[in-house]
DNA sequence: AAGATATATATCGAATCTATATATATCCGA
DNA sequence: TCGGATATATATAGATTCGATATATATCTT
């Protein structure tokens, strides 16, 4: 599931230009499953269209850069049922917010609850886009989809408010005394060791 | 937040080789909010001995080869909290599952259930792993963290098993009469073109 | 009037992922 | 008991993707 097929499956519900095909993975009904940026939009749609999975014409606009419109073919139709075929590759993700909630003792409070704070108040934005996001009506996958997103930020959300004090206290605690931090279960384990250190 | 940052972070709960760095993104306490391979890992490695944040010592084993135990430096401990202290970058995800959810009308009804069954499976498997991880009894961040997994992970598996029979039935829907997908608001937004294709 | 934001494409270098190679031990089922 | 899968461990080449930057102009905000 590259970007390439990403796009196929954005130009299957119409046209688009790799402006627009962003613009879905930031603020559309993409948003919450599938981040990509221009550096991999753009070589991905000129690939496709050399493979013949896709055509291009551009369209001028005054005031405006020329803008190039991309359309799905019948072989790219092809392509992307066949890409769906297969199985799911794993989720791949990635939080710089929840990294440093799992180091949050070696912040100070303040700064770890203004972290959270800021978080509560981006999810609860998001959530309004969600909402009334016109994806909503449509039923199906889409609908489906973005349950989901609303759903599971939701329940971020309402983790954040109800145990952020948790988070804050474990700080100040360190703080005021500053304890070492326990070691990760997993590291370190007591395994036979046949000669010493090299 | 790169790998390096991560290796530091793991690093500075106890001593690991990068194969244990690993196990910790897979199966371990960051499971839900950092992937990361080897090929990123073995030379983050590398990379943070040679700029001397961390240390290198060879252990031998016997009938095993011989693994390379990495211990966070003075300096090491200094980069990691220069480094908690930006600004989070946003959360990366990719979902292939959501991915497929989306275009759920484009697969067979029989796919579909099957999709989403392994998926509640996935979440609940995980979820009995988390809830009797050893990091819960690590108050503070790790604990603060991972309740967060398990708070959206089970939002993720309830939603999936209260609204699965709207995404079969959409796409049993659609291998009888299949209807053409509607459009994706946000694309083919009508603006004025100034000339026609080029 | 200045500065930020939006529209639009493009690309380079850095970071990262996927797949594979190496070597050995154990565990499990046919 | 033989083969295959899984686990321990490191390493790297090649493909993909990310992040930052450049270009150009209109509009919106302060």
């Amino acid at each position: 599931m590259d970007v390439k097929t990403l796009c196929l499956g954005v130009l299957s519900r119409g046209e688009a230009t790799g402006y627009e095909i962003k613009k879905v993975c930031e603020e559309g009904p993409f948003a919450h499953f599938y981040a990509a940026g221009f550096g991999s939009i753009y070589p991905a749609l000129n690939a496709l269209s050399d493979e013949g999975l896709i055509t291009m014409r551009e369209v001028l606009q005054d005031g405006r850069p020329a803008k190039k419109v991309y359309a799905l073919t019948a072989a790219g139709r092809l392509a992307l049922t066949s890409a769906l075929a297969e199985p799911p590759a794993p989720d791949r993700l990635r939080s710089d917010f929840l990294f440093m909630t799992f180091f949050g003792e070696l912040l100070p409070a303040r700064d770890v609850d203004r972290l959270v704070e800021n978080r509560i108040a981006f999810l609860r934005a998001r959530l309004a886009e969600m909402r009334n996001c016109a994806v909503q009506e449509l039923p199906g996958g889409p609908a489906f989809t973005l349950g989901y997103g609303i759903a599971v930020y939701e329940a971020a959300a309402d983790y954040l408010e109800t145990h952020r004090h948790e988070l804050v206290a474990a700080s100040l605690r360190n703080e005021i005394d500053g304890h070492p931090q326990a070691p990760l279960p997993g590291l370190d384990a007591a395994r036979p060791e046949k000669a010493g250190t090299r």
